[in-house]
DNA sequence: CGGGATCCCGGATGATACTG
DNA sequence: CAGTATCATCCGGGATCCCG
């Protein structure tokens, strides 16, 4: 596949509405999928809670991007680990410059 | 509607195939409709050019969010510049920053 | 506990034709 | 030139069930 645009090629890559979330999130250390699911939960205003399917695939997606990282400890009950790879962290900065930034611009309607 | 957290909004506001390429290539200055769609072409790797409908939806979308601004000159022949405002423009350096990460980080594959 | 399999739905995207 | 109307389609997202 071609690359026209680093841009158009970054929006495609976070296409997905917790990927950035699930980026931040981890920002702090390793999650299990538990937590992450749970942190995924906040926001109690109504929205429904995120689906398995929806969170195992949106990490599925960042793994094969290279922005995370999967640690299976392939124990029973299950362990896994998800952590951010050094492309995954170097783009930490940027989500806090979008945190800044919506805090300012995209202050509430209601 | 609530606003859970400003990094998910931010996903919601350039949900959008081309969103944030529009929103970038007028950083240079205002741009007709025209321009904004060939613009948009750029990319002839076979990837399909961007349908009316969806370049007019988007670009009502990011009016509606005030990242930009319409020009109708309500001239015959019809002439409507696209702008950034001033929230837009503060979002620049971020796409700027996403754009400097993606060189680095997505590589083209081919 | 961490998912995979399945089914469903709505909205986003795409192609084409048409108009003020 | 700058869109809108219409129809077809695809895909992301959600819900539920189940298994190792």
């Amino acid at each position: 596949m071609h690359i026209g645009c680093p841009v158009t090629e970054f929006q495609r890559l976070i296409s997905g509405k917790y990927k950035l979330r699930i980026v931040w999130d981890l920002k702090d250390g390793p999650l299990r999928y538990g937590k992450l699911r749970n942190g995924l939960l906040r926001g109690a205003d109504g929205s429904p809670p995120i689906a398995p399917r929806v969170l195992s695939r949106e990490l599925k997606a960042l793994t094969d991007a290279g922005l995370i990282a999967r640690n299976d400890f392939g124990t029973i009950p299950p362990k896994v680990e998800y952590r951010l790879t050094l492309a995954g962290r170097s783009f930490i900065p940027i989500i806090a410059s979008i945190q800044a930034w919506g805090t300012r611009h995209l202050r509430r309607a209601g």
